[in-house]
DNA sequence: ACCTGAACACCGTTCAAGT
DNA sequence: ACCTGAACACCGTTCAAGT
């Protein structure tokens, strides 16, 4: 929004020469280094494209806008970034790894419960950032690391490699739609279609019209739950583990 | 590719300037329109425009491109439509509506089968639109109509309006999620972190390694199949219809 | 080593003008 | 009514130059 300031050259200016700057600091070097000119890193980089992206969309995100909130020129990221894409990289593999593992000592049941619901969080955390996030690779050590966990629980619940592998799949695919359906919410985009009124809706489609009450952001919770555990229970994960063999 | 003509300027040189033009033809009115300048209508301008996003990408398709592919300058599609994203909604509309809606004599399972099927053919025919489709307001007249189609189908399966508008959701969730993580494959971005090593995965993920299997392509049928099972017969839809009670 | 500024080849869209 | 061309305000990225 606005339009802040014009970045580095206006507030240089404005530094050298505003009036009630420290008397000890001589013209060309201010007592401190402003906080935004702390030098460059890929992490500070990172932190701010992260915040920019989920104040502006994913779409508004550019380069020159992200210099602009580090208060350096854009170009000056390249010279810890090859390019745009390569931030965005960054930021599918710091998001994953900020997912938390579940304790080892849960049931793989319990576990896989919570890995899904590890998951949707973070869709939930970086709504802009997810669409991207989502469909991105995986396939960094970070993102085999993660998906691993998933498997594991399958295998530890005793099923056959296939059937894990499957089964590991098939969860993926729900909670990967799941994730994306509530975040997008089927709602942006202008259109000339007009969306059907709701006078038309209950017209035409009263089946929709009666059900559309469930598809409200209250019932999210409740719905992905069930989903969850429909596909546990069918694929093989029961919720109590059928008493182990060897238990303490 | 390549940079074919530079658009109409140089066509309609080469036409003047040729000396095989029809002798009838006066200078300035060639016998017949060249295919190309057929005049500009909303269908011509949407296929053209769904062809070039699956010949070029999501992103790399441009109105400037569309325009040249039409034989147009890229302004004269403003008259046609308001603005690039009205185009990418009409062709959200026109794709949905292309897909099939099953024989309302089958069963609600049979018929929910279909429409999961009918969808995934649609993501799999159009892979690089795709991924905006489906993350797109659904709620035009055509959009709904589809949707309810498989919302009743939960509903002639006997289910309670909640029951009906909660499986309609999880279901939808799940081809959702199926059909983005097959065309989308995890693997896209140019990334510094380097994607493991079938080495590395093998060594520290052998649980992973050895389950990759049966995430190649040639298994995405199968997988699909098995969880959409899963779901519908935990969701109350089994796969024989209970011997229904005024039947022939 | 780290950052800058001008420049290049693109975008989507506005607008006044042409037929 | 339909189409054009110049122009505007943006992009991502290259490159030669500054410190």
């Amino acid at each position: 929004m606005k339009n802040p300031e014009r970045s580095t050259k206006n507030k240089a200016r404005t530094r050298a020469g505003g009036a009630n700057a420290p008397t000890t600091a001589p013209t060309r070097t201010p007592v401190r280094k402003a906080k935004s000119r702390e030098p460059l890193s890929r992490e500070r980089i990172e932190t701010a494209a992260l915040a920019l992206i989920e104040e502006l969309g994913l779409d508004a995100f550019s380069t020159r806008k992200l210099g602009e909130s580090l208060g350096c020129e854009a170009m000056s990221i390249y010279h810890h970034f090859p390019s745009k894409a390569h931030i965005l990289d960054a930021l599918v593999d710091r998001v994953i790894a900020s997912m938390v593992i579940p304790d080892t000592r849960l049931s793989p049941t319990q576990r896989l419960r919570e890995l899904a619901h590890a998951w949707r969080r973070t869709a939930h955390r970086h709504p802009n950032f997810y669409a991207w996030l989502s469909l991105h690779r995986w396939n960094s050590e970070t993102g085999v690391r993660f998906l691993s966990q998933i498997l594991a629980c399958f295998h530890d619940a005793g099923l056959a490699p296939e059937r894990a592998a499957r089964g590991f799949r098939v969860l993926g695919y729900y909670i990967l739609g799941a994730t994306l359906d509530e975040i997008s919410g089927y709602a942006r985009g202008p259109s000339s279609l007009q969306p059907l009124t709701q006078d038309a809706l209950v017209r035409d489609y009263p089946l929709v019209a009666q059900a559309s009450e469930f598809f409200m952001p209250e019932h999210f919770d409740k719905t992905f739950e069930l989903g969850l555990s429909a596909l546990l229970h069918q694929l093989g994960l029961p919720d109590e583990p059928p008493t182990p063999a060897s238990a303490q």
